[in-house]
DNA sequence: GGGGCAACTTGAACATGTTCAAAAGGAGGT
DNA sequence: ACCTCCTTTTGAACATGTTCAAGTTGCCCC
């Protein structure tokens, strides 16, 4: 019912008020912070009501999808020198990690302050929620890139597995960086490195056929918490379609939280 | 529980009050949900007013702390059994986990919309924060008790090692838990069986001396993550190389207070 | 142009967590 | 009885996320 089309393909006028309201929000937050900042004071800095505000997005919490997308997409981008030189596999996936604490860094203050919210299974914030799917999926497809450019080869047994394996590990780094309170993060660092050692060589095992059963245990214990990760004898096969690699963020409509926390 | 005493010197009136607050609190969450309870609703029930709520709790937050307490107390009543009966690691620590699931189940569906509040690194309510940490030595009892009791021994080196990274483990599980949408929540029990059985074997093999740097390393990962979580001599030690800025972890946690959200 | 319709905009109103200054008790002490 | 000091209680007031009915705008079709 609430779901506003994206009304076609060019929508000038209001794209562009999407933006700077979203700009204007993540210049707040950063600013004050994520609770000191009020829908009243993003609405009045940016010039619109706050009714506008929400008929853009519909919720405070939907505001800090923007600021996801913004991470995302600079660590794509930060990512890709590591992956057209690097072909170690452990260097690979170190890379990626340490590049995404790289770009994080600079909002760690204040993305504590909302990661709370992606712990919660209800909120559309939450990285297990079908609204976040799309974005995981983009991180798993860098995952994916880490485990085909590298020396070490993967059974195709398990060449669909591993990336989503990665990604919660991933996600795993990003929790622990929320609570790290080291300077700049070093520890955090070390855990990305030490994490990137461990999974490579976990991944080296994995060629012997005893410890397969093992993997698709792994995945499938962490399968069906996730919209789109789906079991492994499943799926696997029709996985290959274009994940839509490159595409900067097609959407472009409203956020429509459909059901509405 | 209910267990206040009526006229007792210690409690006199104040104190009954402050239970029936909470027990009222308590239902109403177990009944709507928390999102749902309003701090109104709970004083009206309760037949006080809403600022006699706040004199005895000082945000809604800290009345979910009584829920923990609850939780825990009723844990370790039910893992008694299992510890005075039980003698291998494995089934003692699965024993632990499993206890814990059945305990917390008929919490799940409302312990999730505040659980979130845990992965809050400034909510007193995270285990992480200072004023869980004597509810979180009490959990690290609880698995010091299942090594101590269990046939296999461990190097007296890494005995204080493994409790608290048996209770990270079982911030894990809960983790996961609360994300867990499965039928009577059995995948989480399968993950706590599965984690036992690996968790066990890890420390079985602990036993050689090869093994141990990467035990304290492991340890040391989340160890300032803590308040309460002892150092190794590893970490110690590596203490000289990084973190030139003053800022000693001594500094008791205290959380400056000011802000106050 | 005019009518119509969907996209957008608005600000007031609402719900709810939280604060606070004032009032009410109550326990000594005189 | 009266004063004093501390604990407890109160409800109105406040801040802020969110909703909504009513308006405005812009655009397409006759």
């Amino acid at each position: 019912m609430t779901d506003a089309q994206p009304t076609s393909k060019s929508t000038p006028k209001s794209e562009q008020t999407r933006t700077l309201i979203l700009e204007t929000a993540l210049g707040l937050f950063r600013e004050r912070g994520y609770d000191k900042t009020t829908m009243r004071a993003i609405a009045q800095e940016a010039g619109v009501s706050v009714g506008s505000a929400y008929y853009y997005f519909s919720s405070k919490e939907h505001l800090v999808q923007g600021f996801y997308h913004r991470i995302a997409a600079e660590h794509r981008a930060a990512v890709r020198s590591v992956l057209d030189t690097e072909t170690s596999l452990e260097k690979r996936f170190a890379g990626v990690l340490l590049a995404w604490l790289d770009i994080a860094e600079p909002y760690h203050e204040f993305a504590a302050q909302f990661f709370k919210n992606a712990a919660d299974p209800e909120s559309p914030l939450s990285p297990f929620s079908p609204e976040s799917e799309p974005a995981r999926q983009e991180v798993v497809a860098v995952h994916r890139e880490v485990l085909a450019g590298a020396r070490t080869k993967v059974p195709a047994e398990l060449e669909e597995s591993f990336p989503d394996l990665m990604w919660l590990s991933q996600m795993g780094l990003v929790l622990y960086w929320v609570f790290d309170r080291s300077q700049g993060r070093e520890r955090s660092r070390r855990l990305a490195e030490r994490g990137a050692r461990l999974t490579a060589r976990g991944i080296v095992l994995s060629r012997f056929r005893v410890l397969r059963p093992l993997v698709h245990d792994l995945h499938d214990l962490f399968a069906d918490l996730l919209p789109g990760m789906a079991q492994t004898a499943a799926r696997r096969k029709d996985r290959r379609s274009g994940e839509g690699e490159g595409e900067e963020r097609g959407n472009g409509g409203r956020e429509s939280a459909g059901s509405g926390r």
